[in-house]
DNA sequence: CATGAATGAGTCTTCATTCAT
DNA sequence: CATGAATGAAGACTCATTCAT
């Protein structure tokens, strides 16, 4: 339990200075002292400081999607399930400010991670959209001739780029409602079969 | 002439070595050695690692807003022009291998950047986009509820996100072509009042 | 203690390769190796090379003071007190050998440290010399026209190039004690109402 | 004599830029600069930056000693002599500030400077002084006891340190007639017989 | 002779990681 | 388990010197 704490602290710390200064500019030291450590404890839980950036990934995104799921079992039509995966998405971002932050700048975005990256976690959450999709177009209400696999890029494209721009800029035009609205709006329409039905 | 040669081998090799390897795991001493000068010579072109790269964004954005405008003013159809925006951002992506990994991974995506990037000319490529829309707009092609300083995002989002898979992946499972038909299908028709127009 | 230790081995270490090499012509390499450290240690008690010169200086000058102003509380007349002033500098050029040749060579003379020196060792040192002749010409022994601000660099620097010229020359044709009486001899006289009463 | 020129303007820039920042951190290009030449140019003229320091030195010191033998052979007492050394001395580092901060600062005390050095015009400058004391000690003005070998050091370095504090400084308390002044008085005391002959 | 672009060896400093306590 | 002092490898950058023109 004190150990969970421990190592919890440490994934917090390192996810709040990750998200200040960027992976690469990040020190252990400034983590360490962050979670209340020392130097070294750090390196009792995990291997090294790369392995602090994928944990937080993994490990949150095994509670985001989780939590997604959910939130999209609550609902059976497929519109308002990528409504829904829109909405929860956009939320998740404002809500674990610090944490989306590490996502959007370090963790999609490094070469290193990227290429490395062999956690299935990233592809899971793809996967709960193209899995929408595809049963949509069972039930003839999304177009038939939509291709899912590339679907859903196209939606979690548009989501992170409003992500990043919501995480980076500082004067915000827009709610983030207002954004969630407009996305849904677009990509539904985009893919349905009746386009008045949103 | 020769110096403008050697200050382009410098930015290519640095786009190379960017590409493959990341900005902080790239080596001064790399990048002299695949330009073919010497590490100092490198400092008498570029003040430092971090001019290397933005220069490198500067220039070539400068290359592609140039071309891109020149074939947008081909076609006069606002649907028209945004599939030549998705298509030619697309064939750029994979025509500019090298240089886009760069903008995708290091630079679009570096903390220390984008925050202090001060140039204009990725908002420039942004309105590319608006501006598309809101003559769509005004031509009562496109729905007037939406909104053009969202809808960019979301298409730029779109157009990234399959980049960034196009350009991490090594089995690609569609061509570029169809994913650009994908884009424009959904995209045109999400934001078309007349949902058959394309 | 221990650190203390380390610390000290650093300085002692420092001080015996700037002596040898000069300041700019000495590598931490060296001055670690010589203190049996790790390069990176010595940055754990110093901010940076310049800190380990400086640092040399002043703590060395603060014991030095303290022996000096000891040793001249002994003696009551200030001809005396002059005469020891001068035994003890020679004398503690010749015992801090290294130390010496580092004040001689690279910090008194140093451009970049004399133009930034904020201390107030070395001003202090200098002050020792002039409150003794103020002293003596309140009591009537020394010649009431002098002027203690310039007198005392007169003495310190006759005593300085002859302390340089004792760490830099390898044949040294006058022993200490010789000196010590000349520069006295000189000194004193030069500045006594009774010239004959040394 | 257009060579002359070029090869003086680049002493005379180098004297000014060691002036000014110290040996070590002036850079070639910077005397090239303020010279008028190319930096290549330089090499033309002197091997290195070290001989560029040791010329300045030899060269400046022949003009030095010739005036100031010169000068001297006007009067035939040798404690005028004396005292019109140390006004000529002093002078000197007036008129000629920038290459007597090099003197000062640099050569006169850097290490690699002072151990290499092999030129005589040092010893030949401090001759001058033991030599005036020799004949002053033969006519009977100056007491036989005073080593001339010593008393020379402490005249210089009364001298140096003047000096080197008339350099550093920027605010003065004292003239350089006063401060010539007192020096003499108190050198010319010191080794005279008859004190009050001053 | 003159140039100045190019060179590349050289070094301070940082910081992830280790390990004795 | 926990600590944090110590390590030392690694790399950006500088600048005296060279050399093709």
């Amino acid at each position: 339990m004190d150990n969970n704490d421990k190592r919890e602290r440490i994934l917090k710390a390192a996810a709040q200075v990750f998200a200040r200064k960027g992976f690469y500019n990040s020190r252990i030291a400034e983590i360490a002292n962050k979670a209340n450590v020392a130097e070294g404890t750090i390196y009792l839980y995990f291997t090294n400081k790369d392995e602090l950036l994928t944990t937080i990934f993994e490990q949150e995104m095994a509670v985001v999607i989780a939590e997604m799921k959910e939130e999209l079992n609550k609902v059976d039509d497929p519109k308002d399930k990528i409504k829904k995966f829109i909405e929860r998405h956009l939320a998740l971002i404002d809500e674990k400010r610090e944490i989306a932050e590490v996502f959007q700048i370090e963790l999609r975005q490094s070469h290193k991670f990227m290429k490395e990256y062999k956690g299935t976690k990233f592809r899971d959450y793809l996967n709960i959209i193209s899995s929408i999709i595809s049963i949509g177009q069972k039930r003839g209400m999304f177009r038939a001739d939509i291709i899912p696999g590339i679907a859903k890029r196209i939606l979690f494209g548009a989501l992170d780029e409003i992500s990043n721009y919501w995480v980076l800029s500082t004067t915000r035009q827009f709610s983030l409602s207002v954004t969630a609205e407009e996305i849904a709006k677009i990509f539904i329409r985009g893919i349905s079969l009746d386009p008045n039905s949103i």
